[in-house]
DNA sequence: TATAAGGAAGGTC
DNA sequence: GACCTTCCTTATA
């Protein structure tokens, strides 16, 4: 891939690759298509051999939404035979030529790859959202480095490394080496090394590609458009509510709607939202009884309310989606 | 024990 | 003043 910044190529933990051809792609993807999550390198577990790409942003695989993808890894494992060119007889159209083969091929790598950056660069974007910090971790002061460490433990379910690299700036971090790196976090060095590459590499392709240039689903959302328009305003409970419920594929198991016409949603897991609502507004001492208090505040703004039927964890937007 | 509801005081912008 | 954050008490499942 031609996104790495140079000398950095993306290792077995990097969350962006493709894997090499499963027997049967179909088998192969209803093996994970009913626990989705990000890559088993990075788990430190074994790879399994299921075709696609995976898009760590919305914890799927690129032939979910891409069936071309699919048709394109359909094809044997092993590379067409030449033997079709030469048995054929003069004059006759080769259909397809090894060479026409080939590109296609390309030309789908190339499709792949575009949608994966462009995948990546929402994914950094959420998360720019999310913890309030610029897309460049040359730009992070210390405590930014904090937030993105946290975020990175969060999101790949990784013990705590941020005491490992405390008193650290961006550029403290970006001038380390992956050795370095390995030093800190003999088990995650990599991992981490590998996650802040993705993330210079975005910043990279950010300043090639003008924001214009890079539509995306989340761009017809209005509230993601109200939080856009506003970046300067310190974002509220209920718009960061709102950014995790959004993002169903990477959040559903800490919070998903129940009703989102009539914008009904469950917290499922209420320690990791206040965690989570806690770095975004760097208040450690975060938990969901003064997350929820907030929430109740909204009662009275009418922005937030119990449903009609009242249960546990359930609250509603009174002006749905 | 966890959650729900709401009062009160204080901090930050 | 808006919007939380923190701490608290009381009630409920």
């Amino acid at each position: 891939m031609s996104m790495g910044s140079p000398g950095c190529e993306h290792t077995a933990y990097s969350p962006l690759y493709i894997s090499p051809p499963h027997s049967d792609a179909r088998i192969a993807w209803l093996d994970e298509a009913d626990d989705i999550k990000p890559p088993r390198s990075l788990l430190g577990l074994p790879e399994l051999s299921w075709t696609g790409v995976y898009l760590p942003c919305n914890n799927i695989l690129a032939m979910e939404e891409n069936p071309w993808v699919l048709r394109m890894t359909e094809s044997p494992a092993a590379p067409p035979s030449r033997t079709l060119e030469v048995s054929q007889a003069p004059g006759q159209t080769q259909t397809p030529s090894y060479e026409m083969e080939g590109q296609v091929e390309e030309h789908c790598l190339e499709q792949v790859q575009t949608m994966v950056e462009s995948e990546v660069l929402k994914d950094v974007d959420t998360a720019c959202k999310l913890l309030n910090i610029a897309p460049d971790p040359l730009d992070w002061s210390c405590v930014h480095v904090q937030k993105w460490l946290l975020w990175t433990e969060h999101l790949y379910r990784l013990p705590q490394v941020s005491t490992l690299f405390q008193e650290m700036n961006g550029k403290d971090l970006c001038s380390m080496t992956e050795a370095e790196f390995r030093q800190r976090s003999l088990q995650f060095g990599d991992m981490l090394y590998a996650n802040l590459d993705i993330w210079r590499s975005a910043a990279a392709m950010k300043e090639r590609c003008p924001p214009e240039d890079r539509k995306s689903a989340a761009d017809d959302d209005s509230w993601s458009d109200l939080i856009r328009n506003y970046p300067s305003q310190p974002i509220h409970l209920w718009q960061f509510l709102r950014e995790l419920l959004l993002k169903p594929h990477t959040y559903s198991r800490c919070i998903r709607w129940l009703n989102k016409e009539k914008g009904i949603f469950k917290i499922e897991d209420s320690a990791l939202v206040a965690r989570l609502w806690g770095i975004r507004k760097n208040r450690p001492a975060m938990n969901y009884d003064k997350l929820s208090r907030s929430i109740r505040q909204y009662y009275k703004k009418g922005i937030i309310r119990k449903p009609d039927v009242s249960r546990r964890l359930v609250y509603q937007f009174v002006k749905p989606v």
